[in-house]
DNA sequence: AGTCAGAGTTGAACACGTTCAAATACCAAG
DNA sequence: CTTGGTATTTGAACGTGTTCAACTCTGACT
């Protein structure tokens, strides 16, 4: 407690120390070279510290998680702020995204197939990661409240979420995409985008009120 | 060529009783249980000569795939042929896959696993896999045909296809789906299929086709 | 100072998927 | 029947993620 750093005990220093080796192993030879037998001496500990602070190489990967995570929340911060139409937020921010991660979309490829096992605690639907789901949606509800869409309550409560889903489908799309830069994906992105804005704004024509009430009703009864 | 069968030369026996073992092995002990080493002493054979005839166990894995797809396309035999609304086609086919593969729930976590692995030959968007997703794909294109559906010839096309990623989602929710039956997963099939069928109706207000004619233009370029 | 419970750390060991040089079985040609 | 080449088969060995009994260190309490 005489440290003004109340969380750099040996412990918390170990911990980092592991955590600095992975991700300098990741990044350098992606993920085969990265064992943790590698790491474990990158960090200067035993194979079997490194398991003591990290229950599995999974766990150790969340870290690199939500680094992209709080990447992505910073990098969107700029549309978010220079534009109120809704397709310009939605497309800057899903851009965004696919700028921050294309660094790790080589890596992303086995990191995908961790975060697809439901037990998993990488997977985006797992208790584990639902901070990480919520700092996302809630992104997405910042996309549509600082926006000039207007929508039917029940469904503006529930885009937020619906867009978080758009955005897991553009990463399933992003993880199969092997083209440079992952140009496919930004295509994809510039064309879906204003497909969904004018989605949204047919909604409230009669006919498509009623099929938009019953998917909100199939999202509430979905959900846990 | 004495014998009568031209395909159980040696080698052929060898392969199809590695299967077999495969097969038991998986349904009795699981994922985890169903070593290559228990594989191949199940089959009487050595790890070495699994390994001659399947160059990985995903690839062992896949013959279990392609049974699935095989008792799904039988059990949707009956939908098919008993009704012509397309709801009830469509439902009864959605419904009959989750029938048949309720016994492989608990394997298919890991199984879905290295399914979503992009490299991997067990992707349903693989080369691989892609004799299995076509008859997939051929199986919604006859929930479409033989249906009273009316719709514009560009969406009728691409119906089967945007179907089958459909299923993808319902398999998707069904992998984490651990209510009881997956009764929860029959729900969404419930719930879904007609408004799937209304949406598809309102594809030919005046106001709405512009938006499906981008979106069969937006399947068009992300296609390979 | 001495003690001791618990936190932190070690490295050998395990089971796994996979590889490979070597051994064996098979069969057509001489 | 022998030969030689190809197809098939073997099992030890490799590197991996993970586990665990045993060890060392730390610091609070006598």
């Amino acid at each position: 407690m005489t440290d003004t750093s109340a969380r750099s005990s040996k412990a918390e220093q170990t911990r980092q120390s592991i955590i600095d080796a992975a991700m300098r192993l990741f990044r350098s030879g992606g993920y085969d070279q990265a064992t943790m037998r590698a790491i474990a001496d990158e960090a200067g500990v035993s194979v079997g510290n490194a398991y003591y602070y990290f229950s599995s190489k999974e766990h150790l990967i969340q870290a690199y998680y939500d680094q992209i995570q709080a990447a992505h929340a910073e990098a969107a911060e700029a549309p978010l702020a220079g534009a109120d139409g809704f397709t310009d937020r939605l497309r800057g921010v899903l851009l965004a995204w696919v700028d921050v991660a294309e660094p790790y979309h080589e890596f992303a490829g086995k990191f995908f197939k961790n975060a697809a096992e439901p037990s998993s605690p990488l997977s985006p639907f797992s208790e584990d990661s639902s901070a990480a789901r919520e700092a996302a949606i809630e992104l997405h509800r910042r996309v549509v409240d600082g926006s000039d869409l207007k929508l039917a309550k029940g469904l503006r409560e529930e885009l937020p979420e619906l867009l978080w889903l758009l955005q897991m489908g553009i990463v399933l799309f992003w993880v199969h995409d092997t083209s440079t830069g992952q140009q496919r994906t930004r295509d994809l992105v510039d064309q879906t985008v204003p497909i969904i804005d004018r989605m949204l704004r047919l909604t409230r024509l009669p006919g498509v009120r009623g099929v938009v009430d019953d998917i909100v009703g199939l999202i509430h009864m979905i959900r846990p």
